[in-house]
DNA sequence: TTTTGTATTAGTGTATACAATTATACAGCA
DNA sequence: TGCTGTATAATTGTATACACTAATACAAAA
């Protein structure tokens, strides 16, 4: 009756240690190794490494011969990342526009509506992550699973560096509308609308995002 | 002396399966189990399960209760794969004109000097090998961390699709002249025409690849 | 003091045994 | 015939023991 899909350790692991090097709970350079990890996380070295193995290929992290050296994502990946969103989003937006079916625009208006709810009430986590729900249910409505598989590691590598910024009440504000905008365009089957309106709130994203030399 | 840099078992089962999986090995849905594979390459299980979770994060394969799903590259993905590449190879190429060393021009020269060679031989297997060591130096010179990961996968998973269109002879010529154009504008440092032939060299690559309906 | 060789230690790499879950075949029954 | 329950088998998930490599510390000699 009740769903009880079991998430395997190894994911769990994945999950957990993408998060913290992404939130920026270890410092680049920082070596860490397998035997730390399963005693503090309180599991063998099996699924430690299966995560590892997986977290390397994304290049979070770099497995040498002195331990788990901390990578993570720095300043200069960060104009590159929405650099690459920038043009990416924007066919994702187009896309989604086209294809929407009545329930994927049910669903982008829910998750603006909590959206809305938590900057009205300034939660910055929760608002940040409904921004990243939004967004990832473009990349889905978009139907091109290469452009899903594209996006969601980029998105997701900006977590660290998004959370200041969506504290930053205007922009939360701001951040807000555009996501409205982009929804409407998406609603009407607007796809250049769409693919505009993205490309204009990944900008304003990055600029906020971006520390300026 | 001789660096005798060994290669994991672990990396080299990677290695193996994404080239049998991207070269047509297997059929998409086709399911193996861990412990045939494990036979088959005279591995323990281990290793195999971290290249299969790899494999996975690509979505290059299914880990489910039954085996081991090979989901493969569909001709979908083909379509959105190569619109994703005009895009970004667009930015590697200008960003490569701006950034190259000496170095580089020379790396690339003798790339595309061999790439001649095994044209007028009609060789496939190296044309198609010296076609991704172009385009790869060009990831790399371009000197985006970010850029060469998410270029790279995408360009390999073409593989099985573009075999067949190297070994049209034609089709092979103009793909070298195409190299040289794009060579000749990044040794100039000529970042628009860089960012051009390689939008044009990409789009003309997918519409000998992508099978029209 | 510096350098070099060696013993030790710390770390990843691999194999194997076992646990848990799920698919499957088959028998029994309606 | 079709369905249902159960036993079996097949597969992935996890833990652990061991192998191997390389970094490191330390002592001895130049």
């Amino acid at each position: 009756m009740f769903e009880h899909k079991t998430i395997s350790l190894a994911d769990q692991v994945f999950e957990r240690l993408e998060s913290e090097i992404l939130t920026g709970k270890y410092n680049r350079g920082e070596i860490i190794t397998e035997l730390h990890l399963s005693e503090d996380l309180g599991v063998s070295r099996t699924p430690i490494r299966e995560a590892l193995r997986r977290l390397e290929q994304e290049h979070l992290v770099d497995i040498s011969t002195k331990g788990i050296v901390i990578i993570g994502v720095s300043e200069e990946d960060l104009e590159d990342i929405y650099m690459i969103r920038e043009r990416l989003e924007f066919i994702a937006a187009s896309l989604a526009a086209e294809k929407r079916t009545e329930k994927d625009i049910a669903e982008l208006r829910e998750s603006l509506e909590l959206q809305q709810y938590y900057v009205e009430r300034r939660d910055a986590d929760r608002i940040k992550f409904m921004d990243s729900k939004f967004h990832e249910l473009v990349y889905r409505i978009s139907g091109s699973t290469v452009l899903y598989d594209t996006l969601l590691p980029l998105h997701n590598k900006v977590q660290k560096f998004r959370k200041a910024s969506v504290q930053n009440e205007s922009r939360a504000d701001a951040s807000l509308a555009e996501h409205k905008r982009i929804f409407e365009a998406i609603a009407a089957g607007d796809k250049d609308a769409a693919a505009e309106a993205m490309k204009i709130h990944i900008i304003n994203a990055g600029n906020h995002v971006i520390k300026k030399g």
